[in-house]
DNA sequence: CGCATTTGACCAGCGC
DNA sequence: GCGCTGGTCAAATGCG
């Protein structure tokens, strides 16, 4: 299972759907002098500006790793606590009104709260411990978006959903909303989206199968920004935020191929998840495109000001 | 007019 | 069997 988590605030994968344009002077003046944000240089003040940029950037760059390495800290506490968690309650944690049997198969992480702690305690071992139960088919993401916004129960992700069905359940206050890929019935994934109980900034996508074709953004690139903001994607190829990266999910693909039995504690697989969170971010042309995209927007704004 | 969304009704699973 | 709950259906409604 996959647990993904995007802060919508950030939304990279829209800055990444601007031109990128790092803006590093290029030697296109014949004369040797540069004309930087329309003013004519020296080669002097070139060289300056050049470095300066050069350490703005790598402040900047020092920046982003301090960020990453914090929601790693951050997501490995939160992992160990979700161990914890485990480890006081095996198994038997679910009000007994919520056993239902899709849920069971489904859903049996939502007594540990949200964040990350949903991911890893839907394992093989669940499906060990309910043999009666048919194995689950139907691979179940669950994806968390922070939102600033209140314009209802929306999470784009790059595919086309319908609406078939809206409920407020027990457990929650704000409604749950029930969606089919619009290429239904050829394609079988649905998405349930409810607002965190917990924090109604976020929104909690549970997604139900696999697409088995394109998201409408990559079949039709044209029209690919309609959908593109706060782009999160959970089976299909394009970007989600790597933070599920680090756990040892079913729909990890081959960023972690000890997926079979992980032992979370231990501090070499922990430094090797986060390091494959770092390189499968870095490897990511979306990820250095938006990271770079973001970065020449600051060097514009503080150009600017 | 066609399509998507809304929303109340209905159905099925589960516990008592 | 009954009530509760989550999930789905389908008629009504809205929108372009």
């Amino acid at each position: 299972m996959n647990t993904s988590w995007v802060d919508t605030s950030l939304d990279l994968n829209h800055s990444s759907a601007r031109p990128l344009r790092l803006e590093t002077p290029k030697k296109e003046q014949p004369n040797g002098n540069l004309i930087v944000f329309g003013k004519r240089l020296s080669v002097k003040e070139e060289t300056g500006a050049l470095a300066e940029e050069l350490s703005r950037v790598n402040a900047e760059n020092k920046k982003l790793t301090e960020m990453l390495s914090a929601m790693c800290e951050s997501y490995n506490a939160l992992q160990s606590q979700v161990m914890d968690l485990m480890s006081k309650n095996p198994e038997k944690e679910l009000s007994p009104s919520k056993k239902r049997k899709s849920e069971n198969n489904n859903d049996n992480n939502y007594n540990f709260g949200i964040v990350g702690n949903s991911e890893s305690s839907s394992t093989d071992e669940d499906s060990c411990k309910k043999p009666r139960e048919e194995v689950i088919k139907a691979k179940v993401t669950r994806v968390y978006v922070r939102t600033e916004t209140s314009d209802g129960l929306i999470v784009k992700d790059g595919y086309q959903w319908r609406k078939y069905g809206q409920k407020v359940t027990r457990d929650n206050p704000s409604p749950r909303a029930y969606f089919r890929c619009s290429f239904a019935p050829s394609c079988p994934v649905k998405k349930k989206v409810q607002r965190s109980a917990d924090d109604q900034s976020v929104m909690v996508a549970t997604y139900e199968g696999e697409h088995n074709h394109l998201p409408p953004s990559q079949m039709e690139p044209a029209s690919g920004s309609s959908h593109g903001s706060a782009s999160l994607n959970p089976s299909g190829p394009t970007m989600s935020l790597g933070v599920t990266k680090c756990k040892p999910s079913d729909g990890g693909e081959a960023r972690n191929s000890s997926s079979s039995k992980p032992e979370m504690d231990s501090p070499q697989v922990r430094k090797h998840l986060v390091e494959q969170m770092a390189t499968s971010l870095t490897k990511d042309p979306n990820f250095t495109a938006a990271l770079a995209a973001a970065i020449s927007g600051r060097m514009f704004s503080a150009k600017s000001n």
